[in-house]
DNA sequence: AGAGTAACCGAACGATCGGTCGGGACAAGG
DNA sequence: CCTTGTCCCGACCGATCGTTCGGTTACTCT
């Protein structure tokens, strides 16, 4: 079968141990010296599976971006009331968030100093903008409290939600990936529903 | 008088100036070189006014540090029930992440590669706890809602008071503080309070 | 006028940066 | 046995890092 494993690096496995060490030092404060240390291979190896770290960059941000993205053509995310397709979304990204912690961490704290960062800003922003149209559109059909800016809200939700990447941790008996979206979506709507 | 002002840098002008390269490029992705062409003044003059990069950095966790813990002091925050403190001090962050934006900026994004940035994630983690404690208080009394973990709430309220630092932008005529800081209160309480 | 000092500069320091280069070890296929 | 290709290495590159140093303005005080 083609697609026996070796116990040497890939660039996807390259990639895990890179993001962890950029999650830890932030990108710009990780030199290719400690991606050599933790990885266990020298420098120049690590070119030989990858085009620099740069790439290492644009490979993490973009796994994130798949994985939100992905949400958005879920079924439930395009059909249905606007509050209940808003809820589906804000219950996938807390899923998202865990399931790709790692790399989502990374997308969140790029800052726009190369091209491949000032991309990854822009899908952001593409993305926050859905969400956001998501929003208005709930807002339209009087299922959120209308004392509350739609702009400022969808800000202050997204600020919430991607607060997660800053501590949630999957191992240990913490808590459940469940159990964090449940939590977000009461604190969440328990706020942005319009009062009976 | 003693206080007559000079057309020269002082460590505090200086200050301003780099904690908004700082959080433009991230404190690892500024050199000295940045500062200097932001500052217009030579790479070497800035040693005259500061001992270094990292002293930069420390006056300026240090001023958004006193600003936090500052709240903590004042009356409201230490007198009366539980949850007006609590709705106090919300509503306090949000103003004095609004007053001193670039630095509460600079310090909600270091990350701990220096016994300086180490410092200020210990502080930062003091002044968190504290905060908790007072929702716990809260939660003692009854006045917010019991099906959610109070650990896991006091970081989602922080996650969506600490995401300010994203947006918000002072100038123009965009939202002022004090529509911001109600807008976080009716987020945050109209799902914390408990339903009448 | 002269002394003192605050503010600034260009040049250079050793260290480290991301990345390159030529080659060695080793397994697979003939 | 010999080639081929994968995986890895130490040594090195020019550039840039934070910082230091010797020296030059320009203003203040006497």
């Amino acid at each position: 079968m083609t697609t026996v494993k070796r116990d040497t690096y890939t660039p996807e496995t390259l990639l895990s141990v890179a993001v962890q060490v950029f999650n830890e030092r932030g990108y710009d404060g990780t030199s290719m010296e400690h991606l050599s240390k933790a990885a266990g291979i020298s420098k120049s190896s690590i070119y030989h599976h990858v085009a620099g770290k740069e790439e290492l960059l644009r490979r993490a941000v973009s796994r994130a971006l798949d994985g939100l993205f992905g949400i958005l053509d879920e079924e439930h995310a395009r059909e249905g009331r606007a509050v209940e397709r808003l809820e589906y979304v804000v219950r996938r990204m807390v899923e998202v968030l865990t399931a790709e912690l790692p790399y989502v961490t990374l997308l969140l704290r790029v800052r726009g100093n190369t091209d491949t960062e000032r991309w990854a800003l822009e899908r952001r922003r593409d993305f926050d903008h859905q969400v956001a149209e998501l929003l208005k559109a709930a807002a339209a059909e009087g299922d959120v409290r209308p004392d509350v800016e739609v702009r400022l809200a969808t800000r202050l939700v997204f600020g919430m939600i991607n607060s997660l990447v800053e501590w949630y941790r999957p191992d240990g008996r913490g808590m459940g990936e469940r159990e964090v979206a449940e939590a977000v979506v009461q604190l969440v709507f328990g706020g942005l529903r319009k009062e009976l």
